[in-house]
This record gives C-alpha cells, structure tokens and sequence, in this order.
RNA sequence: GGGCGUGUGGUGGAAUGGUAGACACGGUAGACUCAAAAUCUACUCGGCGCAAGUCGGUGGAGGUUCAAAUCCUCUCACGCCUACCA
C-alpha cells in the first residue's frame, strides 16, 4: 500500500529542513555569478491575498530555476510599512500604528513562509524601523544641499477625506487614488524633489531596459512627455495697468502662427493675476474657475476676454485678443498659448463657443484653396501651408523650419523642449511616515537636521484623531532648538510620501545591517536587479521614482550605475467569478454552489438562484475574494504554487476556480503516486538498456530542453503543460513494462529536479523517498545526456499536402532527401488520388516537416 | 479624444509562416465498487455519413504566399491605461 501523500506533514518539514540547512541565505561569492531577483515587497495591511501567491510564486520559481543552473541567487523580502492604514486603523480601534504594523507583519510572514518560498529572511527589511528610515533622511539631506529637493508655495491636490496632499498620479479621474473622494485644491508650502532635472535621462535611459516590457517603456515616455517647440514673444499693446511688455507662449506647431486668432492664458498667469487686481469680472471668472464644482465638467471650455491684445510676431496690422481660459495649464509651458482654431481641436471647440476667427493654414494635398473650410474638426494632418504669406506652398516640417529661423533670427522666439514631468511633491500631512529633517528656526532659517542628530525618531505617544497634522499637534515633538545657535526652532511636521521608502529598497537589500546606507562592495555586487517582477499599477509611480532615485544617488557618489531594474516582469491580476443574489448583494464563491440538476447557480443558505457575473479582480467590495490561508491548509502551498504557474500566461490575467484548484491537487497527488509505483512496484525488469530505453531518454532530454527554454522565458504555463504531458507520456511507457528499473530509476531523479523550482515540497519528498544524497533544491539542472543515436533509424512525421491542404501524415527517416519522399508519396494511394490526371506544377519540400505537392 | 492590448472549442489556453485546438478544466460513456468518493480507460470544434471518409472552421471583409490563427490593408467588438500637456 502506498501510503496517502500528506501535505500538511511534508510542507513543514522541508521548510524547516531548508531553513536549519540556511539554503536561501546568500553571500557575497566573487567567483560565482550572481543573480537577484525580487517582487515588489508588500504592505502589511492585515493578511496576503491571492495577488501576492501569484507575485511571489513567480519569482520563487525564477530563484529556485536560477539557483539550480549555479548561480549566486539574492532572493530578499521586506515591507513597505509606512502609510495610511495604520493611521486609520490607529484612529478607528485606537491602535498604535506601530504595534498594528508589526502585528500584520508577523502574520503576513508565516503565510509567506507557509508558501515555501526560496527567500533570504535574513535580510528582512521594514520601512518603518529608523535603521531604515534615518538612511534616507540623509540622502533627502544630501538632495537639499545639492539644490534637488527644495520647498516651495504651491496649489496642491487636497484629499479632504484622508486630510492630505496628494501627487497629480494619485489623482485618479478627479478623486482620491485611495480615498476616492473629490480632489479639491489647497494652497500649501511643500517639499519636492527635482525629478525634472532627470527629465531628458530617465527618457533616453529607456532605451537601455532591453528587458523591459515595451508596454511599460511607453507609459512612462508619455508620462515624461517630452515635445520640442518654439518659445514665442507676443509683445503686449500697452494697456495702463499692466506691467509686464510680452507674453511668452509655447507651441510645438510654430507653423500655424499665420492662422492664430487668439491668445489664451491660464487663470493662474501671472498676467491673469494682475488683470483680477482691477477687473472684477475677470475677477469673478477666476474664482468661478477655482471652484471645485466647476472643475468637474471637464469638456466643458470656459474663457474671458482680458482686455489685452497682443501683436502677432509675423502678420503685419495684426492684433489678437487675449482670453484667460480654463484650459490652459498653468503648469505646463509658460501657461500661455496661441490658438490656432484651424488646426487645434481645443482651439476649434473654444472658438467656435466665442465666435473667434478661424483660419485654415494647412490643408490637404488634393485640396482647392477656395473650397476648403473648417467646421467641426480641426486639420491636424500634414499638408500644404496657405494663407501664410511666405509659408504658402511647403509642407508642415518645411514651414516648421523657415518660421522658427525666422524668428529666432529675429530675436522673437527660442527654442524650447518642455516636458510633461513634475517634480515630486513629497511632503504628506501624516503621522505614520518618515519625518522630514528640516528645522525651522526663530529667525526665520530653513535649516536641515545635523546628521550626527539623526535619526529624527517619530514620537511614541500620540493620539490620533483623523483631523490635521498630527506632528503639528504634538507640541513637545515639535519644539526643538538650533544645536548651532542655541535658538528656539521647530520640526518639520509633514512626512515622506511613503513611495520615498519603496524608491530605494532594492538597494538596501544588498547590506540591510551596515551602518551606513550601502555597502559599496555588496552593492557593485548584487546590483542592478536582474529580475523585478510586480503588477502593473506601478508601472509609472513606483518604477519612475526608483530610477529617479538611482540616479540621484549615483550622483551623489554612492554608486555608478544607471538603473536599478534590469529586467522587469508585470503579472496579470487573480480574478474570481463573481455572484449577485437577488437580494442585490455580492456573494462570496464559498456561499454559492453550482446545481447540477438545474444547470444554475444556487445559494448555499436558502437554494435561491444567483446571478453570475463576470471574473473581476478579487476585491472585498465585489466579496469574490478567496483567502491563501484557506487553500494552503486545505490543499497545501504545492497545489496553490500548482494552479498559480497552470493556464493563463503570467502577464495575462488568471481566472481562480475551484475545480482548478481541485485539479491541481489531484495532480500532486499523482505525482506520489507514480513515484511510489517506481520505487515499490515489483513489476520491473532489471535487464540491460534497449534501443528502447535510448529513445525513452531521448525524449526525456526533449523535456528537459523544452522545460528549461520556456522557464527562461517566462512561459510558466507551457512549463505546467509540459510537465503533464512528460508525466503522462513516463506513465504510459511505465505500463509497458518494457523499459529496465534503472531507466525510470533516473528519469524520476531528474523529475523531482523539473518540477522543483514549481512545486519544492513534494520534489524534496520524492528525492528523499529514494534515498538520494542532499537535497533537491541544492541540486544542480538536470544536464541532458549524452546518447548514440542512429540517425537512418531516427524516424520523423511528415505532412503531406496538396495544394497547402494537409492530405497524409508519412513517416520518413530525419535525413530524408526531397526525391525519397517524393517516391514514397508517389505510390501512396491516398495522395495518388488527388494527383491522379492533374499536373504537378511544383513540390515544395522543408525537411522534418512539410512536402507539398502544388496541382 | 489619445495610447496599448486582446479576439482560436462549453471554459482557461497551445500552435508566431508549415499537421489548428497541445496541456488542463468541464462533459459523455465504460471499468473497479453493495454504493459513493478516489482512481483508471475511451471519446469530446461543427456539418454530412453506419463507416472509411469528406466538407467547413481561428470576430468580419479583402490581400500577399506553394502554404496564413500567424504577415499587410480595412472593419467590428471587448478590455486596460491615459487624458485639455499647446
């Protein structure tokens, strides 16, 4: 009797086994290649959820795959333990968001270490602790002084809910990334870091992230938004209460400027601002503008004339009016535009509203100029240049080009490359982050923290209300004095957005007990990362700021390189089913059942019919969450590991069922099995090795190399296939009876070594159920073997087919010339049908796979 | 509005120019069993046919090619991201 493969016995034990044996703990190895892959680290907000199996599975496999083939693996884990939960948590089950942190981060741990994975939990790292945190107080320091982190008055993104500043990327159609609550906006004094001093890097750098998704690439080159244009000055008919004499604006289209018909600036324009100081109605406008309510009805395009009119640079007798509009962006460009109704749809739309001029200058190349108009699209295509006096007749890019030497030979314009990029707003109104180093002193001084001071430690005793800044309330925390004069100053009361903490981590990994931020040795070392696996939401924040932050540290002399991700992997999200009952409530997949009789989905409680929606993200809001916890106990971390890496391409979104999961496990369980009947079934011969043996290895090898090819390119579902097919294919030769012991004696070593990097726990089983040395994780790659093969004998199928129909499979020697298959398909009956009174026009033949007779 | 992606059986998906549907889930039939579970075996894209077989088939319409799910053009549907960036 075989006995009964018990998961819940043999998972503990060989992660015990593993962790006594410190197998995951890396070291520093000159001689060895080193390879460093790691997922993006969690938040510990209470337990996992699915989304972190799939993540972390992902790169154990990658780990324990890497490990195998002998290199030097880095496999770390840490948590990003700052932020609002905590907070919120503090305030609503008075809860210290420290204990609170700590606690989850326990549990979290035991779950992950239930999953079996290859990590090194010695180098364990939370963002929360001041050996952290007081690095990077130091590098904030260290950007202060080298000018790349400053504070300035800004209109802000104010999350009236959550009582705090959020980034524009946090702004998701208007509302709270978090919250979900309407943005509205503050004026606030804040700290930000100069990531558009990087602008033109992080940009070109792109291009040297071969291994990046092009997806990813394309997000953030629009994200960084680099156009080349014109920087024009539009001189300013005088007007007595105006002081300034031009008006700067960007374009990127210099050569429509003969069909601009207006100017429009920003409310927040400095001119904009000045004009409000004496026209009323320009004045209520403004405020109009500002408001919240106002901001939501986007499309709409609202505008005021300012009284001003402006000369155009190149049109004699011209003079356009200057409207202040709400879609101008102050933050972009110098925040004032030339509009160009024709060939700008914006323009278009606010022209039309404000019966303003439009005049085509481009139109397209079959066009007549007497008929062609603008009505309710803009031309924005290439054409020819008309009504545009020395233009008239070029092409887009040829009047691009005369206009800007024009003008900049005047003295009129400059060349501009502007970016889309902002600086970081760092600065969060938040008690559970890292506390920025900056006193303020009586005298008025902005002064940074010494750094023999550091670190600047949050306090301990605090009450959390949810209202203002909580550091700004704890008077004894935030009075201090200058160590230097003596005088009396106070604390920087805001703290780090927490993606400050997340933007260096990776580095931190390679020395997480030196004293000082880095060891460089450990550093040059391990970095960059070779893998970096995480979902896609961070596509833009968290990857932008990271390689922000490596470049700003590098030149701040703590390293040379680049970037920090070599290779990137983005891994679709767990979907589950979904279930709405009648009573218009979300059902959760453990409170329905699927009735077989009626071919309907039932509740559980009550057998009333339930709607079955389509497969979303598992959210608690829609109750279609399942819980790690659960399935691993019930199932086991290999069956979890199992289903993670089956069916869907990891970058593809994976649908969880149940019967999947059952599927799964039953595989495992067959594992066992067959390994079992291999070793204890008397029904094998112990004769010498047959032809047939050979070609069984032969096959093996196939496997192997298949296997290995589709790990390497992250292809784990066709990994899963493969191994179910080599599983099935070794069964059936096994019921043949005719292979010797010692064939399936070594397929079974190289099988627990397979299926290791997937599922560990039963491959360490199988190792030490046949008595073989060490363990597998610590094995090297299967390594194919070296066979005699007679090639003449070697048979492979060919296709044939007529006219490209595929007509008969033949099976031909691997070395078949074209004219040996011509005359075996030439007495074959079936193919003799088709040719039969027709005249062979042409035979194409590609060996091993296709000869195809054209008639 | 812009960008990216996807469309193949009942389902998840294989096949990146050469046998469409690997592998798995589900389903049907059978074996074992007093019975069930588990396990094993066979079948499972559609039409016609008792069968051998044959015709059709990768969202739709064209095209390139000896050969197209794959390459090109147009079109439809869905999903994700992003959005007044001048």
């Amino acid at each position: 009797m075989i006995e009964r493969y018990s998961h819940q016995k043999v998972e503990g034990f060989w992660q015990t086994k593993w962790k006594e044996n410190q197998v995951f703990e890396s070291k520093l190895d000159n001689k060895k290649n080193k390879y460093y892959v790691m997922e993006m680290f969690p938040y510990p907000s209470g337990k996992i959820h699915m989304g972190h199996v799939r993540n972390y599975t992902l790169g154990d496999v990658v780990a324990r795959y890497k490990k195998m083939k002998g290199f030097n693996v880095l496999h770390p884990m840490g948590w990003d333990a700052f932020g609002l939960p905590a907070e919120n948590a503090a305030i609503k089950e008075k809860k210290n968001p420290s204990d609170w942190t700590y606690s989850n981060i326990k549990v979290m741990k035991k779950q992950l270490k239930s999953m079996g994975l290859s990590i090194d939990w010695s180098r364990e790292i939370a963002t929360c602790h001041p050996d952290y945190y007081k690095h990077e107080q130091k590098f904030f320091i260290e950007l202060y002084k080298k000018g790349l982190a400053y504070k300035k008055e800004s209109l802000v993104n104010w999350d009236p809910v959550d009582q705090t500043v959020l980034a524009n990327e946090q702004v998701i159609d208007g509302k709270g990334w978090r919250s979900g609550a309407e943005i509205i906006q503050k004026k606030l004094s804040q700290w930000f870091l100069k990531t558009s001093a990087y602008s033109e890097e992080l940009l070109s750098d792109l291009t040297k992230l071969t291994n990046w998704p092009e997806k990813v690439k394309t997000m953030q080159s629009n994200w960084i938004g680099k156009s080349v244009g014109l920087e024009i000055d539009f001189s300013i008919l005088k007007s007595e209460n105006i002081s300034s004499q031009k008006l700067k604006i960007f374009t990127t289209r210099p050569d429509t400027i003969f069909g601009a018909t207006f100017c429009a600036i920003s409310p927040n324009h400095p001119l904009a601002i000045e004009i409000k100081k004496t026209n009323t109605e320009v004045k209520n406008f403004i405020s109009r503008i500002e408001k919240n309510d106002e901001k939501i009805n986007i499309d709409e395009k609202l505008g005021i004339d300012s009284g001003i009119k402006v000369k155009h640079p190149v049109k004699t007798n011209s003079e356009l009016p200057v409207y202040i509009a709400n879609f101008v962006l102050m933050e972009y460009g110098s925040g004032a535009i030339f509009g160009c109704p024709a060939h700008d749809q914006r323009d278009l739309e606010f022209a039309n509203k404000y019966k303003l001029d439009v005049i085509p200058v481009v139109m397209p190349k079959n066009e007549k100029v007497d008929s062609f108009s603008i009505k309710n699209q803009a031309f924005v295509e290439d054409g020819i240049l008309i009504n545009s006096e020395f233009l008239n007749g070029l092409s887009v890019e040829q009047a691009k080009k005369t206009i800007n030497e024009k003008l900049v030979k005047d003295g009129s314009a400059k060349y501009k490359t502007n970016f889309r990029l902002r600086d970081w707003g760092i600065s969060r109104q938040r008690y559970w982050g890292c506390p920025i180093p900056i006193i303020y002193r009586e005298d008025g001084k902005v002064l940074p923290v010494k750094e023999k001071e550091l670190p600047v430690l949050l306090p301990q005793n605090i009450s959390l209300t949810g209202k203002g800044n909580p550091l700004g309330q704890n008077k004894d925390w935030k009075k201090t004095i200058c160590p230097e004069t003596g005088m009396a100053a106070t604390r920087e009361t805001d703290t780090f957005d927490t993606f400050f903490e997340s933007s260096w981590y990776f580095l931190r990994y390679c020395s997480p007990r030196s004293k000082e931020a880095f060891e460089k040795k450990s550093l040059n070392y391990w970095m960059p990362v070779d893998q970096y696996i995480g979902g896609i939401e961070h596509a833009i924040l968290h990857l932008l700021y990271s390689r922000f932050f490596t470049k700003a540290l590098r030149d701040l002399n703590y390293f040379n390189f680049d970037e920090p991700f070599k290779g990137l992997f983005t891994q679709g999200m767990v979907t589950h089913k979904t279930y709405y009952s009648s009573s218009q409530e979300w059902l959760n997949p453990e409170d329905v059942y699927f009735d077989q009789k009626t071919n309907s989905t039932k509740k559980v409680v009550g057998d009333t019919p339930v709607e079955v929606g389509r497969s979303e993200k598992m959210s608690k809001s829609k109750n279609n969450v399942i819980d790690p916890s659960s399935i691993i106990n019930k199932y086991g971390a290999d069956t979890a590991r199992w289903f993670m890496m089956s069916d869907s391409p990891p970058e593809r979104d994976l649908e969880w069922t149940e019967t999947g999961v059952e599927g799964s496990y039953k595989f495992i369980n067959k594992i066992w099995n067959f390994s079992n009947k291999i070793l204890f079934e008397e029904s094998l011969n112990n004769s010498e090795m047959t032809e047939r043996d050979i070609n069984f290895k032969n096959n093996i090898n196939n496997y192997i190399v298949r296997i290995s090819t589709n790990i390497e390119k992250f292809h784990f579902n066709k990994v899963v296939a493969n191994i179910y097919e080599l599983t099935n294919y070794a069964q059936k030769e096994y019921e043949c009876k005719d292979l010797a012991k010692n064939t399936f004696l070594d397929f079974l070593k190289t099988y627990a070594k397979l299926i290791h990097p997937i599922i560990p726990h039963i491959s360490e089983e199988i190792w030490n159920l046949m008595k073989n040395e060490g363990m597998v994780v610590d094995q090297t790659w299967p390594i194919l073997e070296k066979l005699k093969i007679d090639e003449t004998k070697s048979k492979v199928k060919l296709a044939i087919q007529i006219n490209g129909k595929t007509r008969e499979i033949i099976e031909v020697g691997e070395a078949a010339t074209k004219k040996e298959v011509e005359e075996l398909v030439m007495i074959n009956k079936k193919i003799f049908k088709y040719i039969d009174g027709k005249e062979v026009k042409k035979i194409i033949y590609v060996p091993k796979k296709i000869l195809n007779i054209v008639v």
